[in-house]
DNA sequence: GTTTTCACG
DNA sequence: ACGTACGTGAAAACT
C-alpha cells in the first residue's frame, strides 16, 4: 500500500506565493487552491497512491507551543487572502473523497510523521510538503516529495545524503538543534552556524554523543566551540526536542482508512462552480453545477439534440455559430450544420429571431456578401462580459462552466451551437436580473452590429505618405545614433534599457535615479530629468521619440494596409474593465497627437476623393460626467453656464476671479481635475505638475472642500464598492473590484482608484457608444453616404461623400449632444477635413 | 512569456 | 519604510 501524506499548510502557502492572485468575482481568492491542485495531480502522477491523506495544522496553541510561547512566532500572520482559502481547500478535498486530518495539540508536521510510520515495511509513504523539516521523516520505505520552485524532488535517503553532505536524515534534527532555525523560532546553540552544526554532527553524530564525549573529555574542540557548548547545553537539548517532530499523534492509525473514499461530486461541482474554477472542474471530470439565482434554484438542463444534417425548414427563433465558414444551428431539437454560403446567408438574413455566440463574424459574413444580419436578440458572448468584464477569456466552455450549463461535448462540433441556447437563457436571465437588460439589448447588441461595420469599411491610408515620412525618419535617426555613439564613445543598442542604463549611469557617471525590478530606469521621465546634464540625454529622447514612430507607426501601420489600401482594425467589445472598446492590429486608439512631429501621422489618415472626414469630440465629458453623478451643483454650474472648466476650477482652488487666474494656475487646476477622475493621491499629483508633496496635498483639499458634492459622490463609490463588490455606472453596467477585499493596503488602495473611475469612465464609454448606435441608425435612415469608421473613446469619425458632409456632421453633432440627458449640457465639436490631422486644429 | 517603454483617451 | 492616478495595445529587449 503506497500513501500519499500531504503537508497541507506547506503546500498551501507555497501554492499561494508562488502563484499570482486569482479570484472569483465575488472577491474569493482562489490562486492557493488552484495551485494546491496543480501540485497534488503532479504528485499522484508521479507516484500513483492508493490512499491519500492531508495535514493541517489547528490554529490553536497547542500544549507543545505553550511549553515555549514564542515558538511559531515568526510564522503567524497568514494573509487574509492565504487564510480564506483553507476552509475552500479542505471542502474540496472531503468532496474529492480525501482525507483531511487535523488533531488538537498536533501540528501537521506530526501528523505526517504519525502516518509515516503507519502499516509495515511492505507499505510505503510519501510526504508532500515544500519545508525541509520533514526530511527528517526519510528512510528506506519513507520518501519527502520535497516541493521546490523548479521541481518536485524525490528525497531518498540517497538523495537525501547528495543533498546533506552525506548526513543522515534524522541526523536534521542534531543539525536544528545546535544550529537553530529562525524561521520556527528555534534558538539552537548561540554562536554556533551552519558550517560548525554540520562538522560537528559529521564527527559525533548526534548531540547526545557530542556532549557525552564532551563531559568525558574526548571531544576534539576549539576553546571557543568548547564554550559555546557548554553554555548553550540546555538550548540545543531543548531546541532539538522542538525540532523533532513526533510520530504518535492521536489520529487514526488504520492505513487502509485512508484510501480514497467516496467521492461528493455534487457538492465539488458546486463549490468549484461557485470559485469560478473551471479548469479544475474540468480536470476532475466534473460537469458545472447550477448556481441557484434568486429565489429558485434551478437545475441543470441538459437538452437531448438530434443531429439532422443540413438545416431546412426553420420558422421560429434559433441559435447559431459561424466558426470559420460552417454554420452551426440550433433549432427546437435539432442541431444542422451547413457550409452553403447561400444557406448561410438565407438564413442569417431571415426575419428570426437569433440566439449566438460572439455575432461579429456573422455580421461580417453578410456584410461581404451585401447581406444583413437581423434580429440577434442574445450573444452569449456579450452577456457574459457585461457579467463579468475582468474575465480573461469568454469560451463558450468558460460561460458555461461559470454560469451552470452542462456543455454538449459528446456533440463534438455541433456542441457550441447546441450551448448557445442554453447560455442565452441562463446568462440572459442573469443580466435581466441585475439590471443590465436594458444596457444589453439597447446598447451592447445594436453596436456588435456598428463595430463590425466600421472594421468592414477600415480607414483609408496614404500608404505613400507613410513611406515617404518613414524615409525621412530613417534619416534623422541614423545621423542621432552616429551622434549617440560618438558622445557614448562607443556603438551599442540604444534600445536596449540594460545596455543604455549601464552606458549613462555607469560609463558616463550620469546620476541614477529610480530603478526598475531589474536594475535602471531610463524612461523619458528619468531621462528628462537628467536633460541638462549632458547634451546625450536630448538626444536620446528624440531617438527614443522618432524610433518609437518609425516602429510602431510607419512599420506597423504600413503593415497594417489592406489590398484595398484601407486599415481594418478590430474593435474589441469584450476587452476592457470599464466597457470601453479597444482596438488592436492595428491599434487605432492611439495614433500620435500630442506632439508636433507625431501629429503628422494623421495627415495619412484621410478620406477617399471625393469625401471628408467629419471628426467629433466631446468637451470634457467625464467631468461632465463626474458633476451630474455627484449632483455637485458648484462643478454643474461651471458647465451650465459654459465656463473653462479647469479655469473655473482654478478659481475656487486658487480663490481668486477668474481673469486672475494664470496658465500656470489653470494647468495646475486641469491637472487636479484629471486626478480626481482618476482617484488622485497628493504625491502624483505633485510629481505631475512639480509642485511639493504637500502643496499638492493642499490643492486636492481646496478642492474637495469647493466640490463637497464630488468628495461625498467619490465615498459613496468606494463604500458601495465595498459593500457589494462591484462598481457601477450610470446606465447599470458593473465592474467588480475583488482588490477591494484584498488586506494587502497597496492592492486594496488601488480598488478604491478603481471603484472611483470606473463609473465615470463607463459612463462616459455607455455614452458614446449610445450616440454610435443613434449616429449609425440615422445615417442609415436618412441614406447619406457617409459612413462611421472610427471610435477614439471620446471621439467619433465619419468618412462622408462631400454633398452628404454637411448633414452627416448635423447628424454627428446631434446625436452625441443628445445621446443620454444629463443635468449638464453634453457637448461636442465637430470639424471637417481631408486628413484626420486636419480635423485638429 | 515577461519587462520596459511609450503612444492614446 | 514603501509605493504612488484610471483605462488600453504594440514593439523590442530580455529571460
Amino acid at each position: 500500500m503506497k500513501i500519499l501524506a500531504i503537508d497541507g499548510n506547506s503546500i498551501m502557502n507555497r501554492a499561494f506565493y508562488g502563484i499570482k492572485m486569482l479570484s472569483n468575482k465575488k472577491g474569493v481568492f482562489t490562486n492557493a487552491v488552484t495551485g494546491f491542485m496543480n501540485i497534488y495531480f503532479k504528485a499522484v502522477g508521479e507516484v500513483s497512491p492508493d490512499c491519500c491523506a492531508v495535514a493541517f495544522d489547528l490554529k490553536a496553541p497547542t500544549f507543545r507551543h505553550k511549553a515555549n510561547a514564542d515558538y511559531k512566532a515568526n510564522r503567524k500572520g497568514m494573509p487574509e487572502e492565504l487564510h480564506m482559502q483553507m476552509p475552500l481547500i479542505k471542502r474540496l478535498l472531503t468532496d474529492m473523497g480525501i482525507r483531511v486530518l487535523e488533531c488538537e495539540g498536533f501540528e501537521a508536521d506530526d501528523i505526517l510523521g504519525t502516518l509515516s510510520v503507519l502499516g509495515d515495511s511492505a507499505d510505503s509513504c510519501y510526504i508532500l510538503t515544500g519545508d525541509r523539516d520533514s526530511l527528517q521523516l526519510v528512510n528506506d520505505r519513507v520518501t519527502v516529495l520535497l516541493h521546490t520552485n523548479k521541481e518536485l524532488i524525490h528525497c531518498t535517503p540517497t538523495r537525501f545524503g547528495e543533498m546533506y553532505d552525506g548526513l543522515e536524515p534524522k541526523q536534521l534534527i542534531d543539525l536544528k538543534g545546535l544550529m537553530g532555525d529562525s524561521s520556527d523560532n528555534i534558538k539552537g546553540v548561540k554562536g554556533i552556524g551552519e558550517k560548525t552544526a554540520v562538522a560537528l554532527i559529521k564527527e559525533y553524530g548526534s548531540i547526545e554523543e557530542l556532549y557525552r564525549r564532551l563531559d568525558e573529555g574526548s571531544a576534539n574542540l576549539s576553546k571557543s566551540v568548547l564554550t559555546k557548548l557548554t553554555e548553550g547545553r540546555d538550548s540545543a537539548k531543548e531546541s532539538k526536542w522542538l525540532a523533532t517532530i513526533v510520530c504518535d499523534a492521536p489520529i487514526d492509525r488504520n492505513l487502509g482508512d485512508y484510501v480514497y473514499g467516496e467521492k461528493n461530486d455534487s457538492d465539488a461541482a458546486k463549490l468549484l462552480t461557485e470559485l469560478e474554477m473551471v479548469k479544475l472542474l474540468d480536470k476532475l471530470g466534473l460537469k458545472p453545477a447550477a448556481i441557484p439565482t434568486g429565489e429558485s434554484g434551478t437545475e441543470i438542463l441538459k437538452r437531448e439534440y438530434k443531429i439532422c444534417g443540413e438545416p431546412e425548414d426553420i420558422k421560429g427563433d434559433f441559435s447559431f455559430v459561424l466558426e470559420g465558414k460552417s454554420l452551426y444551428v440550433a433549432y427546437g431539437d435539432s442541431l444542422y450544420k451547413t457550409t452553403d454560403e447561400g444557406k448561410i446567408l438565407a438564413l442569417l438574413t431571415s426575419a428570426c429571431g437569433k440566439r449566438t455566440f460572439d455575432a461579429k463574424p456573422a455580421y461580417h459574413f453578410c456584410l461581404e456578401r451585401n447581406g444583413e444580419l437581423k434580429n440577434v436578440v442574445s450573444d452569449a458572448y456579450i452577456s457574459g462580459y457585461l457579467l463579468n468584464a475582468s474575465a480573461a477569456a469568454y469560451t463558450v466552455e468558460s460561460l458555461c462552466g461559470e454560469y451552470g450549463c452542462c456543455g454538449y461535448d459528446d456533440l463534438g462540433e455541433y456542441a457550441h451551437a447546441a450551448a448557445v441556447t442554453d447560455l442565452s437563457e441562463r446568462l440572459d436571465r442573469e443580466v435581466d436580473d441585475l439590471g443590465m437588460g436594458n444596457l444589453l439589448r439597447e446598447i451592447e447588441l445594436p453596436l456588435t452590429e456598428v463595430l463590425a461595420e466600421m472594421e468592414h469599411l477600415g480607414v483609408y491610408a496614404d500608404i505613400d505618405g507613410i513611406r515617404e515620412f518613414g524615409n525621412s525618419l530613417c534619416e534623422d535617426i541614423e545621423a542621432m545614433e552616429q551622434q549617440i555613439y560618438f558622445m557614448a564613445g562607443h556603438e551599442f543598442n540604444i534600445a536596449s534599457p540594460k545596455q543604455l542604463g549601464t552606458v549613462l549611469f555607469e560609463e558616463m557617471g550620469l546620476p541614477a535615479g529610480k530603478k526598475t525590478k531589474t536594475g535602471y530606469s531610463t524612461n523619458a521621465e528619468v531621462l528628462e530629468a537628467l536633460a541638462d546634464k549632458h547634451p546625450i540625454i536630448e538626444l536620446i529622447l528624440s531617438y527614443r521619440q522618432y524610433t518609437k514612430l518609425q516602429s510602431t507607426y510607419v512599420e506597423g501601420l504600413i503593415r497594417a494596409v489592406g489590398s484595398d489600401g484601407r486599415i481594418h482594425s478590430v474593435f474589441k467589445q469584450t476587452e476592457t474593465k470599464t466597457g470601453r472598446i479597444s482596438s488592436i492590429e492595428p491599434n487605432l486608439q492611439n495614433i500620435p497627437v500630442r506632439t508636433e512631429l507625431g501629429r503628422n501621422m494623421r495627415r495619412f489618415f484621410a478620406a477617399e476623393e471625393g469625401r471628408v472626414l467629419i471628426d467629433a469630440d466631446y468637451s470634457q465629458i467625464e467631468l461632465r460626467i463626474l458633476s451630474a453623478m455627484s449632483d455637485d451643483k458648484n462643478m454643474q454650474e461651471a458647465f451650465k453656464e459654459g465656463k473653462d472648466i479647469h479655469t473655473s476650477t482654478a478659481a475656487q482652488v486658487f480663490d481668486m476671479p477668474e481673469d486672475m487666474v494664470t496658465p500656470e494656475m489653470r494647468r495646475a487646476a486641469k491637472a487636479v481635475n484629471f486626478g480626481i477622475v482618476y482617484g488622485i493621491g497628493a504625491y502624483s499629483l505633485a510629481k505631475d505638475i512639480g509642485v511639493s508633496v504637500p502643496q499638492a496635498d493642499r490643492y486636492i483639499k481646496s478642492y474637495l472642500n469647493n466640490y463637497s458634492g464630488v468628495r461625498d459622490f467619490m465615498a459613496e463609490c468606494t463604500e458601495k464598492a465595498e459593500k457589494t463588490g462591484y462598481a457601477e455606472t450610470m446606465l447599470g453596467r458593473r465592474r467588480y473590484i475583488p482588490e477591494l477585499a484584498s488586506s494587502n493596503k497597496n492592492l486594496k488602495a488601488f480598488g478604491k482608484r478603481a471603484a472611483m473611475n470606473a463609473p465615470i469612465q463607463g459612463t462616459a464609454a455607455d455614452i458614446i457608444k449610445i450616440a454610435m448606435i443613434k449616429v449609425y441608425n440615422r445615417l442609415k435612415a436618412e441614406g447619406l453616404r457617409a459612413k462611421l469608421i472610427l471610435q477614439v473613446h471620446d471621439e467619433l469619425i465619419i468618412e462622408a461623400e462631400q454633398q452628404d458632409a454637411q448633414r452627416a456632421a448635423d447628424i454627428l453633432h446631434e446625436e452625441m449632444e443628445s445621446a443620454v440627458k444629463l443635468s449638464v449640457p453634453l457637448t461636442a465639436d465637430v470639424e471637417i477635413g481631408h486628413s484626420w490631422y486636419d480635423c485638429h486644429n
